[in-house]
DNA sequence: ATATTTATAGACTGATTAGTCAATCATTAT
DNA sequence: ATAATGATTGACTAATCAGTCTATAAATAT
């Protein structure tokens, strides 16, 4: 029905596997079901196509970390809470996370404003401040903090995908390495 | 002089700035100063091109880690020496650093082969289960934690990278994030 | 009912691209 | 010296691509 969203969906699932450029318009239309001419209804260009696919899916997975994150429970249980959602966000919805990082290490990237950036981190930011503010997170840059916390997710999802693990073998894994960087970062 | 490795060069630079697809071949040529077909005459096609850049800079970068590891010291210089190493070198060929990981992250890393995945792989692996043989590092998976330490290296360099600082402030915060790593791990 | 706006279609275009090719130039071997 | 091999050139091509344009259909407003 909402053929703008079946435009996005299909753009995502084709960088993904071909790559921004590799992806012509008209494939991404005709698999959309859509013409030639609708995707360019919806998006001026083909760069507004990928800019929005990006800030949207950010969102989404910026939205979905702190949905059930109560602020009644510990900053180790908040934290973990944010912690394990990225990883089960990231784990299923595979294409969707590493077109994020496919993104963030192409040369469009340099086409998000600053602002949107720091609007994106600002969640982050403010709960390791918070961490810190309450003597509980290392006194360091949230800048570098958050990096590194990031980083590490990266490299468990990583790990995660590369192989096949039961749940059980996985919630292990995930709980062994939280544990790791919660030490480190404490 | 050496045409193949001028094209490779300026490939490379263009690739970061523009991407791959969006860097046509007509115009690493001009910029390397050969013809068209000079091109084509050391690369069979832009995909060998670029795959063999991907080898070749990965390729240098394992070697650089390695030079001054004298086997002399303890576990902890080495891995250190390594640590720093990689920080040193992606920090002094930001391009190729930044290519390397455009490239993982890119639908070409599917066309290595996995015995060249292993390859490069096992430098890093073999020292990390000498760690957990000696009883130094923790014992994991060591697939788990080379993607663990490769992680934390990206991330430090983008924090090194995208905000200036001296040397010194440099130095202080290799040292620091160093040390947290190494807890972590052992 | 009628007018206006929005959605959809798909043929079309001008520009661009990877790769080819036939022809020289340079180097090395015989 | 001569032959043979490899390096280099740039014009050329067939294919492809982003984006345009005109025409209709559908939805919404008046």
């Amino acid at each position: 029905m909402d053929k703008k969203e079946e435009i996005l969906k299909t753009a995502l699932k084709s960088f993904v596997e071909f790559g921004f450029h590799a992806t012509p318009t008209s494939k991404i239309a005709k698999e959309a079901g859509v013409a030639n001419g609708t995707l360019f209804h919806y998006f001026k260009t083909k760069e507004e196509l990928i800019l929005l696919l990006y800030s949207q899916t950010k969102t989404r997975l910026i939205e979905y970390l702190y949905t059930n994150a109560s602020k009644d429970e510990s900053l180790e249980l908040i934290f973990k809470s944010i912690y394990t959602n990225t990883i089960e966000w990231a784990q299923e919805n595979k294409a969707e996370f590493y077109f994020i990082q496919q993104f963030s290490t192409s040369p469009f990237y340099g086409l998000i404003s600053p602002e949107e950036i720091t609007k994106q981190a600002k969640p982050h930011l403010d709960f390791l401040r918070d961490g810190i503010k309450a003597a509980v997170i290392k006194p360091m840059p949230v800048d570098l903090l958050n990096t590194l916390i990031n980083s590490h997710i990266a490299g468990i999802n990583q790990y995660l995908s590369t192989q096949e693990f039961s749940t059980a073998k996985q919630k292990k894994i995930i709980n062994e390495s939280f544990q790791l960087l919660w030490d480190m970062i404490t």
